[in-house]
DNA sequence: GATTTTGATCTCCTTTGACATATCGAACGC
DNA sequence: GCGTTCGATATGTCAAAGGAGATCAAAATC
């Protein structure tokens, strides 16, 4: 249906997210069916203003009105007030680690993708790195496309035999390649890659690579 | 009804008013009717999301998502960026002959309420006064709960041949009263006030009070 | 590999917002 | 007085939210 009510849904369930509540638990909390909840973060419900604020409340949230001209100064504040998110190093290498699972899966179904090679690289060397607080947004923006274009083709599977990827979605993978480039050089400056444990000539595992600065010149 | 919401509610029926929109003008941007307005301004409608955001958007307001912990800050921002409003003073003029006029009629029916004498003293003076732009709350303050008392006793009017005040209302015109007294000793004291034109003796109406700090003492 | 969790989806039924339209009393202006 | 505007209400219709289930596939966990 899409609404207008687009950032409001959105902001609410990443806030749900933040606070590492599921669905479920959401619903327990405030009586709102599990169900409904889908629904809404779905942008399948015109959701109540009672609604609305119920479960926002739950989240440790207020609904504000505020005038268009101020609405700049608000955001700032807001971002202020409360940073992006407090977002463990730990749960960023889980993403790392979830997303090269679908890659994996992605290239078999895909091997002529050759931005999932590069999206591949970008996160085998971020998989070695201890710290990747630094990285967390650059390390996000890579998993979450990533994810994105999984549910896309598992919904393909679903019907078709025949799996396709849309062009919008090519385009995606190649944007999220360039920012796995720019993540690779950066870790290869990092004083944090050298570390861990001596490896045979920077062949991890099985299916790794070699990222000292290697070549590939071209960034687009 | 009444649900969490009146806050929110609130702020949309101020900012109508303070835009100087009527409820019909504002159904006429927004093609809600004007019945509906109503019903959602009186806090008997529970407001569906689409439909708060379409009204807040032609109310030049965006709602906002923000963490309790930033909601002061938040506040302080709002209320920075768009000061509290500019009611003319010819504005406040109009609200105090209007609740005078009130005043009176409630007087007839109630002659044993000394709590509106005090009132009807207050807002005398202030009617005299030409600029009325720094007792703006305060008048706002005393003419607001006045004219929602007036609407309570129409209401039972309609109903009943016996009026009865319920305890609050009394206790609101008690706690009105001493803003009354407040800001008659605040305007003998005022410059304001010694001007326009000669009148014999400070008798100024018929029903007019001799407004140099009289005593009347006692406040129960 | 088996089990639990999670989010999406469906059904059935009740409640209620949204809209249209009309009326009402109060207040204001002419 | 007379017409207008304003806000509050009433009635009837229709579509959608709300609520209580249950089911299911994919993920996460162990």
């Amino acid at each position: 249906m899409k609404h207008a009510s687009e950032d409001i849904i959105e902001a609410l369930k990443n806030a749900r997210k933040a606070r590492g509540l599921s669905q479920r638990a959401l619903s327990e909390r405030t009586g709102v069916p599990q169900s409904h909840i889908s629904k809404i973060e779905q942008g399948n419900a015109d959701i109540r203003l009672s609604s609305l604020i119920e479960l926002a409340r739950a989240l440790e949230l207020e609904l504000k009105l505020v005038p268009r001209k101020a609405l700049p100064a608000v955001e700032s504040v807001v971002r202020t007030v409360s940073p992006p998110q407090a977002t463990t190093s730990a749960d960023t290498s889980k993403d790392v680690r979830r997303a090269l699972d679908i890659i994996a899966q992605l290239r078999s179904t895909f091997p002529d993708l050759s931005g999932l090679r590069t999206l591949q690289e970008g996160l085998q060397i971020a998989s070695h790195v201890k710290d990747l607080t630094r990285y967390q947004e650059q390390i996000r923006s890579i998993t979450k496309p990533i994810r994105d274009i999984q549910k896309q083709t598992a919904q393909l599977k679903k019907r078709n035999d025949e799996i396709t990827l849309p062009a919008s979605t090519l385009r995606e993978i190649t944007q999220t390649a360039d920012v796995a480039r720019q993540l690779r050089s950066h870790l290869a400056n990092s004083p944090q890659l050298t570390p861990s444990k001596p490896r045979p000539a920077y062949r991890l595992d099985d299916d790794d690579i070699d990222f000292r600065q290697s070549g590939e010149a071209g960034d687009g």
